[in-house]
DNA sequence: ATTATACCCTGAGTGC
DNA sequence: TGCACTCAGGGTATAA
């Protein structure tokens, strides 16, 4: 699914299309993704002006000027399709909203295995509700997160460190691939408990956790199997991974050890023994 | 309280 | 070619 370097991206390119704009017509192919679309969305949203886009963790937010926010998160596999105008691309099985903008673009939600989902709130209390309320700071661009608060928050905890940076609370927007490669940058075991980490190796850990996630949006994110950009680009950070879907390659810190996949909580990691410690 | 596990769903890939 | 099986970028309700 989408993690935070490819919601970023598609975040970027909705923009444009959005910001200004409103939605003419806003077309459910289905009453339900994981939870139900709520039944009102055309009545709710239609011809109202959409005054931004942004992004919080995973979640795509577009803001209306009427106090609505409509929370819009990709799940695994969906997937964010802008047409071009005039252009009207091969219906999917899997298309399951259909959005007209006033400047008439058709923006497609495709999401094979539904997981993701869409909700409305009011743009003012968005932060009062589930997951917003819980949600730790953001992995880029937080005020708040410096290496001494990322130190404090894992060392209250006792859970791995993999564990820790899936764990939405502690940090916000990564997922399986940038958890894995951030931990193989810093050099730390996926295994490694928050509770044993120095103020050094917190700081490590943040800085090269930020500097994938950096270097993946400069590329529009990871292309693995259903991130594509909106305008059908592709993103290209999965030929600078470093450790995420290279088991068997030899670690490019030692140049000697070939990195191993395990299963962790029930879901891969990918680590080199001798470096990560 | 925190921390693990099972599960939602389809499609791609593998091995027989 | 077909079938059975495993795994996939996430989050949440449960159980321990």
């Amino acid at each position: 699914m989408p993690e935070l370097p490819e919601v970023e991206t598609i975040c970027q390119a909705l923009k444009p299309a959005l910001e200004g704009h409103s939605f003419q017509k806003i077309q459910l192919n289905r009453p339900d993704l994981r939870y139900p679309i709520p039944y009102d969305l055309e009545s709710k949203l239609a011809h109202q002006s959409i005054n931004l886009v942004r992004r919080r963790a995973k979640y795509l937010l577009v803001d209306f000027s009427h106090d609505l926010t409509l929370i819009w998160h990709l799940g695994m596999s969906g997937r964010v399709i802008i047409e071009d105008k005039g252009l009207s691309l091969k219906p999917s099985l899997h298309d399951h909203v259909v959005f007209t903008t006033s400047g008439n673009q058709r923006i497609i939600y495709r999401d094979p295995r539904r997981f993701g989902f869409l909700r409305l709130s009011s743009t003012h209390q968005l932060n009062e509700i589930a997951p917003f309320n819980t949600l730790g700071a953001e992995a880029l661009d937080d005020p708040h997160l410096n290496g001494c608060t990322f130190h404090q928050c894992l060392t209250r905890r006792k859970i791995s460190l993999k564990s820790a940076l899936l764990d939405q609370k502690v940090i916000a927007g990564v997922g399986n691939i940038y958890a894995s490669e951030a931990l193989w940058q810093a050099k730390l075991s996926p295994f490694r408990l928050t509770n044993t980490l120095t103020l050094a190796e917190a700081e490590r850990l943040l800085k090269a956790l930020q500097d994938v996630l950096r270097r993946a949006i400069a590329v529009g994110g990871s292309t693995l199997r259903d991130h594509i950009h909106p305008n059908g680009d592709i993103g290209y950070f999965q030929h600078e991974l470093k450790a995420y879907n290279c088991e068997h390659k030899l670690c490019a810190h030692c140049q000697s050890t070939y990195l191993c996949k395990t299963m962790q909580n029930g879901r891969a990691t990918y680590y080199c023994k001798i470096c990560q410690q």
